[in-house]
DNA sequence: TTGGATGCTTGACAAATGTCAAGTGACGGC
DNA sequence: GCCGTCACTTGACATTTGTCAAGCATCCAA
């Protein structure tokens, strides 16, 4: 792997305490690869030869079952994903796919294991990771549970917002896929997004405007134990 | 603390491989509990003062957002919960209400982050917990947006059929319980109940008898990668 | 420019799920 | 034993969500 991407992983928190001979264990047995669009990477069920971490792209975490598929993460740049998977050396959950052209680290899992055995900042770090990943898995199912399809997408809307700081964004997933995400049908999506207009979502495509934030905060009811996905 | 419960805390995965020095350290600061039935041991929301063990009893994991309220774990002796926000110091994302009398440990979360940052087999073992923890909850995410409500009924009385080892078995959960959980309403638990009939379930009560397995698990489709809870 | 793809939207309808109200049955206190 | 409580059940109905088919818009290649 070229040397150039060794800061950018450093940078990650997960990385970024880990001593030099580890790190080196790590990046000695890596590879980069460059993926086209709706490249599957990784099959749910299958035994987790890497740890991955998305450099550029995007990826699609997503599950099968009984003939139906539902999208349940989707990872952006620079981040890991299949790390449970990976460290306790059990079938993957999820199957992964690029949405678009994509650059991608792989990690032998056997190495993450041998240095997460030996190195106890990395399995610090590894501790901090998971439970964030847990939480979110958590938060995910109380959006699910608590929230009709209406609030789920009004919430998502108000995330986005947060996200990019602005009342004017586009929406950076296909929406078909955004349905899927927010487990609905791509017909219930179009007519939820009709159904936010008395809230002030206007609609354009993939551009989105929110005229009046307290008014769609005031019925999407955000809530930071489900909504605030930093901690 | 009695010393008595000290084996017990030992023979529990996470607490195995700690150090002397270290078990020493979160039993000085730990102490027993016993709590009535339907008592509130945390609110979502709150600081992670205490990771809690269930030794004896049983408690109901929950989580409640505008006026509407889901059950989202049930823990059994002998476990632990809330272990992601104790280590990373972050706000309960569930409440905590005993369903039965039940005794509880209580480890100050303080003392849990300065026994994980000294000691590295404790560390490890947070690691495996919260991956099976975060597995766990990505499971249930994917029985909850791929399978409709007869169908999680189904697979979770076959569940249940494992872990008994038998095809008659009473139910461990009240039904209104059962319903929030598998993410229903009690009335429509009564009808899937109803609804399964033909596959030769039969329910008296709390008590339910499985007439012909693979008649039910053709219907329900179960599989390793969403109902197998220990991997 | 044209003709498919493809994704999105819409309407009509069906199925799943929730709500409300009433009824049943088991249990425990008096 | 009686009575109230409470969980569960049942039926009628409302709401939500999914399905199917058709139509529309956009993009891209021939």
């Amino acid at each position: 792997m070229p040397e150039s991407h060794f800061q950018e992983i450093r940078n990650l928190a997960l990385f970024a305490n880990i001593e030099a001979d580890g790190f080196e264990t790590l990046m000695r047995g890596a590879y980069v690869h460059n993926f086209p669009p709706r490249i599957d990477l990784i099959t749910e069920g299958d035994p987790p030869d890497f740890l991955h971490i998305v450099l550029a792209g995007s990826v699609d975490l997503y599950s099968s079952w009984n003939g139906r598929e539902t999208s349940l993460v989707t990872v952006r740049p620079v981040t890991t994903f299949i790390l449970a998977a990976s460290v306790n050396d059990v079938p993957y959950l999820m199957s992964a796919r690029t949405l678009e052209k994509s650059r991608i680290i792989l990690l032998p899992s056997e190495d993450v294991r041998a240095v997460f055995a030996k190195d106890s900042a990395f399995a610090r770090a590894i501790v901090t990771e998971l439970a964030q990943c847990y939480r979110a898995a958590i938060k995910s199912t109380k959006d699910l549970k608590l929230r009709t399809s209406l609030e789920r997408l009004a919430n998502y809307l108000l995330r986005q917002r947060n996200r990019t700081g602005s009342n004017e964004f586009e929406l950076t997933l296909e929406k078909r896929r955004l349905a899927s995400f927010l487990g609905m049908t791509p017909e219930n999506l179009s007519r939820a997004f009709k159904g936010l207009v008395p809230y002030g979502v206007k609609v354009n495509g993939t551009q989105i405007r929110i005229a009046d934030p307290e008014v769609l905060i005031r019925f999407a009811k955000p809530s930071p134990l489900i909504d605030d996905h930093s901690t």
